[in-house]
DNA sequence: TTGGCCATGAGGAAGACACCCTATCCCCGC
DNA sequence: GCGGGGATAGGGTGTCTTCCTCATGGCCAA
C-alpha cells in the first residue's frame, strides 16, 4: 500500500483512547460472534455501527470514519471489493480487517494484493481473531495462519484476463455463445475462442465443469443469496 | 413429525434443569455468535460441545444426546440433512434449530417437511433467535418470520422429483451424460431424458441456465466453501 | 524493434446436448 | 383393475460446444 506519509507522527492509532469500529456483515448471527470478539480487546473498541449490505457499510464507513472496519467479503447489494474501494478512498485511516468465508485462493491472495489490513477466514479461532485485530490497530498488517497456509498450498493455475471473467460471468448467468457475443459487442466466434482458453486454464472440458469449477473457486461474484 | 408418544408424561423439557446444547457450524464465528444467543436464553442453556463439521455433528449428536442442537444447513463433509436424519434417529429427544444461510424456499421448505423444530435464517434478529430458542425447548415449534415470508411469497415452480436433483446435483459437478450414467448405473438416454424435463419444468435451455438457476434458487448442496 | 500477450475473427470436424417421439415396468391410489 | 406418475430406454434430428488451426492488430516491455 502507500498510506503512510499523510499525517506528521500520527502514524497509526495505538493510543488507550476508545477505537470506533464499523461491523459489516449480512449475517446478524456473525455480527454478533465479531462483537463479542471486539468485547475481547484490550484497548477498548466500541462498535458505532453496523451494516447489513454493501450500500451500508460504504456509507458507514464514510460518514462515521471509524477506527476500524470488519468487512465481510460476500455481502449483497455491493460486492466487498467495491465496499473497500470506497471505504478506502473516504476513510483513509480506517484500517480494514477483511473476514471471509471463501476459502479460493484466488480471493483471498486479491485481498491482500488489495491492500486489506488484516484478512481472516470465518473459520479463524476467536483467539487469533483478537490477537489479530490487536496487531492491526497497532499498525500492522495480519493474515490469519489458515489463509497463508491455503496460499502456500495453492496449485499456481493460470489466472484468467479481464474478457475471459466476463465471458465467465456471462456463461454463468445461463448465456449461450451467441447472447454472449452480443451483449460484449463481438463476434460469437471470439466468444467461443475466450470459452476454449479459459478450459484449457482450468483444464476443464465442458461448460459444466467449468461453472462447477468457477464457483467452487469463486472465481465469479455467485451472490447465491439474496 | 412422530415423535411426541415416547415417554409417558416427560413430554419436552421446560424445567429449571440446566438444558445441555451442541452448536453444529464450520464457522468458528457463527458459533460464538450462537453462544451469544443462548446466553441470552431464561431457562440456562449450557454448551455442552461444538461441532466444526457433519460427521462431528453427528457424534456429538449421539455421545451427549443434548436437549438442543443448533444445526448449521450447509456444513462440510455431511450435509445438515445427514445430521439432521441421524441426531433424530439416535437421539429422538433433542430438539433441532436449523440454522441457515440460504434463502431459497424450496430448502426451506424441505427442512420444515421434515420436520425440524425450528428454522432460522443467519440474517434473522438475535431478538427472535432468543424467542425462538425458547419457544422451541418448551416444546413448540418455531419458524422464523423472515422464512415464512419467503415460503409465502415463493412463486409454485415445478418440484423435481428425486432422480432428477441427483441428475441436478451430478451435472454441477460437471459430469456430462455419459459419466452420469456410470454413477447411476442406467442409460444415458435416461439421464438425457431426466435433463430435458428438468429444463422443461424449470423453463430453461441450456446447462448453464440449469446450473444458474439451480444455484440462485439453491435446488442443490452447493458447498461453495471448502 | 522485436517478441510476447491480449483481444479479435474465421473455418472445419467431431462430439455432446436439446428436444421431439414411443414404449415398457413398477408402484400407488381410486 | 385401471389410471397416473416416476424411472427406465431407444430413435432421430438439429443445434450448440469443444477444440484444432490460422491470422490480424494493439499494447507494452526488453
Amino acid at each position: 500500500g502507500h498510506n503512510s506519509e499523510e499525517g506528521s507522527g500520527e502514524s497509526t492509532l495505538m493510543s488507550d483512547v476508545p477505537v470506533s469500529a464499523v461491523i459489516a456483515d449480512d449475517h446478524a448471527l456473525v455480527r454478533a460472534g465479531l462483537k463479542e470478539i471486539l468485547a475481547g480487546l484490550v484497548p477498548p473498541v466500541t462498535v458505532v455501527g453496523e451494516a447489513e449490505n454493501g450500500v451500508e457499510a460504504i456509507a458507514l464507513g464514510k460518514s462515521l470514519q471509524p477506527g476500524l472496519l470488519l468487512l465481510d467479503a460476500g455481502m449483497p447489494l455491493s460486492r466487498g471489493m467495491e465496499v473497500y474501494g470506497e471505504v478506502r478512498r473516504w476513510s483513509p485511516d480506517t484500517r480494514i480487517a477483511v473476514v471471509t468465508g471463501f476459502t479460493a485462493a484466488r480471493g483471498l491472495a486479491d485481498w491482500i494484493a488489495a491492500g486489506a489490513d488484516g484478512v481472516f477466514l470465518k473459520t479463524c479461532p476467536p483467539d487469533e481473531m483478537v490477537k489479530g485485530f490487536g496487531l492491526i490497530l497497532s499498525g500492522e498488517r495480519y493474515v490469519s495462519k489458515e489463509v497463508l497456509r491455503i496460499l502456500e498450498t495453492a496449485e499456481e493455475r493460470d489466472t484468467l484476463t479481464l474478457r475471459e471473467r466476463q465471458v465467465l460471468h456471462l456463461i454463468a448467468q445461463g448465456c449461450a455463445n451467441a447472447a454472449i457475443a452480443e451483449r460484449l459487442s463481438i463476434s460469437p466466434k471470439t466468444v467461443d475462442n475466450h470459452r476454449t482458453r479459459m478450459m484449457a486454464k482450468l483444464q476443464v472440458h465442458s461448460t459444466a465443469q467449468l461453472l462447477a469449477l468457477a464457483l467452487k473457486e469463486g472465481l465469479l461474484d455467485h451472490t447465491a443469496q439474496d
